[in-house]
DNA sequence: TATGAATGAGAGTTCATTCAT
DNA sequence: AATGAATGAACTCTCATTCAT
């Protein structure tokens, strides 16, 4: 590809992010490309349309996370790799607000999901080494670490003026849910499979993006 | 005159619950008034615009459940309230996919803030007596339950086959994690204020149906 | 560079030309290209526009085809002869499907304006004998044929099972026609002067070509 | 429907049927909506999109024509009234240019297959009545008229100082083809059903609406 | 008061044409 | 000379909202 064209790609996906991040699907593509720079015929040129440029940001954002991601989870520590784990997804998600706003709900599962593969091992490993160090209660197994993301997930929705004591707080809460040394012993039921919801993607995208609230509330109700 | 106009207001009110159950936010005021037997313009006589209306709808939903969820809270019996204190509401939540689609996130946060004044005593005693049993550990507060609460509706969007089994998987390690006596001793930081979120009602609604993913892709984008 | 340039001029023709026979007027610049394996850009360095794309394409045609049809016209029996170039440019003309698309209306007379000067004495001819023969009424004049001509293009775009046996049918009426020893004598009027119409071609393709119906209508223009 | 919704009605018919006219398919339902003095989301209240407004636009033109074509036929005289049924006929179809552009090519064979039902059997009576006065050769069928009508549109197409005089001399041409009574006999082969092309008005439209010349040249080819 | 109808302002997408490599 | 890429100007269709009956 031609270096021009290379930059004009990454300010359209670039742009996309930013403004995926701060107005969520929302946006139009002319105010992509104008974020960007250009004009939004060229946005059509480098992505079949609207919701393959939301997809290519989401999928730069999984592929730059996942290495982060599964250096945490390799920390010899069992609860200290839960917590980094954790943590570290957690922080990730929350920057780029448009991989929230995209992926929810289902966030953290449709996520792992695409880390699944070299994810899944390393996640199992983690909780193996916890229950035998006492951290980790009988029964956990890899799939409710996706769910317990997706519930800090919802922590970080709540308005406060220090969320990060919020997202700590709650993430004892929920360590100390997986340890459960005086609670009712193991969990009852299963977690779900990761694997599942690679395919919905698309799909929730596609409702997610298409015909959103349609045309709604104007902004400045003008005229008429 | 006077009962005409309750009449046709209730089937606006319900037309709008229903079709924001089945289809979200991208609903339009055409359709709702379609499915009320009515006119838009007659709707525009209830309500100033579209989000007005929406947000009746999230205010009925509301009034209509707090009374039943009050008298979960007043089990005499601390565990078995709280337990069914989060369940209940989250059956409600989960029945009325409207207000979720609407709410989310901050659902359960706004939800609660609504209910503040009725039930913030409730859930205080009911904390204050688990404490004196053993199964709330020092430092949880009202406001933790409506966290808790929507941590459990994010467990909700997780696509299962037995989404039940899942919500009292996650039910039980979130209560776990409320009494954890073996665990990090009381909770780091403090639970939010309920009060707090009200006013960003109207502007989260404002961001979410504004200006949507305007119109559709065409279905065959290929060739014509 | 002169063989290449050459080749690639004649690609895009035979591209055009192509197209144009299967998809009609609604073909891209960039399909065209794209049929010839070169770049919309270089359709650019040898055609001013679109327009003088598709005129070239005309113009090539009429050329291939003039040899053949006035060879038909040469035909010593003077009945045959007129079968014969109507026929042979009948069959041309239906079998570019691009010329038809293009050129109707007025396209045997446009068609014909352009082979005039070669033509028209042939024709002039062709009417003589058959006027002394007995087979041409009086008062048949060369644009006559090219009238008749047109008529029978007409005749080709109704759909049948045996577009052929049609095509015979109305042959033999417009002959009959031409002949006419019963009918009412000498054809009041006088045939079109066959000169006038090579100005028009321009003129014509614009307005056809220009602003095309826009853009597709949804496939599915019901929901979304 | 209320009184100002039937002027709009009409006036976006009247528009469209005079741009047609001029402009052929090309139009915008925006030029259309500006002709008519409307904005175009009206026309869409109207019709459910641009190919509806066409249909309506031809089928009006039938209903209108109707009755005028068939009294003509019924005229005792039988070479007169075909003379009649033709020039009528033509003439309306020459008028109403918009018909000609849409329906061409297949104008008269489908405008006769939707008069159909109405007159065929009147066109079956008349060229009896003609095969018995001897003005009308063995063999000829209702669709023969039909065609011939095609033919003389084609004539139509021809620019002319005088068209009013081309078209007597093709139509003279086209009746002595018809008497034929010096040639050869009866016409070979069989006159095409009338009845099929209904169906294949909405395919045929939708094909010449559908993406029609692009975008295609630009009227002013400003900057770029 | 309630409705049918009208409208302005987009949003997504396409394409002829030009610019930079 | 040829290409890849960029662009401006349309065009179709939608929808929140307002006007006229």
């Amino acid at each position: 590809m031609r270096a021009d064209a290379q930059r004009n790609r990454q300010a359209l996906l670039g742009a996309a992010e930013r403004l995926l991040a701060t107005r969520g699907l929302t946006i139009t593509l002319d105010d992509v490309a104008a974020e960007a720079g250009l004009n939004v015929a060229t946005a059509y040129r480098h992505f079949a349309n609207k919701q393959e440029l939301f997809e290519a940001v989401v999928r730069e954002e999984i592929d730059r996370a996942a290495s982060i991601v599964a250096d945490a989870a390799a920390n010899p520590d069992a609860e200290a790799g839960m917590r980094d784990f954790l943590a570290q997804t957690l922080a990730l998600i929350t920057t780029k607000r448009s991989l929230h706003d995209i992926l929810t709900p289902g966030v953290a599962d449709r996520w792992l999901s695409e880390l699944d593969a070299r994810l899944e091992p390393l996640l199992g490993e983690l909780i193996e080494r916890g229950q035998r160090t006492g951290v980790v209660r009988a029964g956990v197994q890899p799939g409710d670490l996706g769910v317990v993301l997706q519930m800090l997930c919802a922590v970080t929705d709540i308005p406060s003026s220090d969320p990060e004591a919020l997202r700590i707080r709650y993430l004892e809460l929920l360590l100390d849910g997986l340890r459960a040394t005086g609670g009712s012993g193991s969990l009852p039921g299963r977690a779900p499979s990761s694997r599942v919801a690679r395919q919905s993607l698309e799909q929730e995208m596609k409702s997610r993006t298409h015909r959103g609230a349609g045309h709604a509330v104007r902004a400045d109700p003008a005229r008429g």
